[in-house]
DNA sequence: GTGATGACGGAAA
DNA sequence: CTTTCCGCCATCA
């Protein structure tokens, strides 16, 4: 079906089931989601984010929040361990644990 | 159609 | 450790 604005290109479905398949207690960087275009992600969750997408669950390389506390303490809330305004990466990311 | 911005990443200094 | 610069693609004015 040609002229479908309304539904998601397959980018935007491959981040958001990126996000969506990330389990509490855990988090993924920008870059992991969208990879090539981490600015993708931030659209796709700033304006196609589902409701019942877990984007808190999305954090920044360097471990940073884009949100500020509120998603902190989404993240602590879910069993996300922190080091000082940051997600401790080493122990919460995804990938790094598979290098583990 | 062009230009600037943004929930970013990575490298360099 | 911090700060600065460039590149990424989509959306907005």
């Amino acid at each position: 079906m040609s002229g479908v604005p309304r539904e998601p290109s397959a980018v935007h479905r491959a981040i958001v089931a990126r996000i969506r398949a990330i389990p509490p207690g855990y988090v993924r960087t920008y870059g992991d989601v969208s990879p090539g275009a981490p600015r993708l992600a931030g659209h796709v969750l700033r304006a196609h984010a589902p409701d019942d997408l877990p984007w808190h669950r999305v954090v920044r390389a360097d471990g940073s929040l884009a949100k500020g506390a509120w998603q902190r303490q989404a993240l602590e809330e879910e069993g996300v361990p922190f080091l000082g305004d940051r997600v401790a990466m080493k122990a919460a990311r995804l990938d790094a644990l598979d290098a583990f």
